[in-house]
DNA sequence: CGATTGACGTACG
DNA sequence: TCGTACGCCAATC
């Protein structure tokens, strides 16, 4: 696929295609790209990811354990568990309940 | 220009 | 099984 893109837009054409309704973790991201310990990284591209394009849906992306990690990021209130409650999905304790039933693999999903 | 931080994850003890 | 340490790369202080 597109390889020649930046590993930032590569994070970005992922997030994108995540569906409605769907997670995905930032490590799951990374590994798919093949720079597995570079997660954090994909935390950077969510960051910059409003100020290069708002269309990313980066409420979908959390960490490993399906917690809201990057809540204070999108408002200074539950504005992401809202939004995330909004896609039918349970958020308890900031924490997405069966985060695995929900998940959205890249690896298989989008399968190269 | 050097040191620290950061929306994470894996490895090791 | 749980707790701590390190890696990764870019941006910010």
């Amino acid at each position: 696929m597109s390889e020649e893109l930046s590993f930032f837009n590569q994070v970005y054409e992922i997030v994108k295609c995540i569906p409605f309704g769907r997670v995905t973790s930032y490590g799951a991201i990374a590994k798919y790209l093949g720079t597995a310990k570079s997660s954090r990284m994909v935390g950077w591209a969510m960051n910059n990811s409003h100020v290069a394009l708002q269309n990313i849906p980066a409420h979908r992306v959390v960490n490993r354990i399906g917690l809201l990690s990057g809540k204070q990021h999108f408002g200074t209130g539950d504005e992401m568990k809202k939004i995330l409650e909004k896609e039918g999905l349970e958020i308890v304790n900031d924490q997405i309940q069966n985060f695995s039933h929900h998940f959205w693999d890249p690896q298989i999903e989008l399968k190269y």
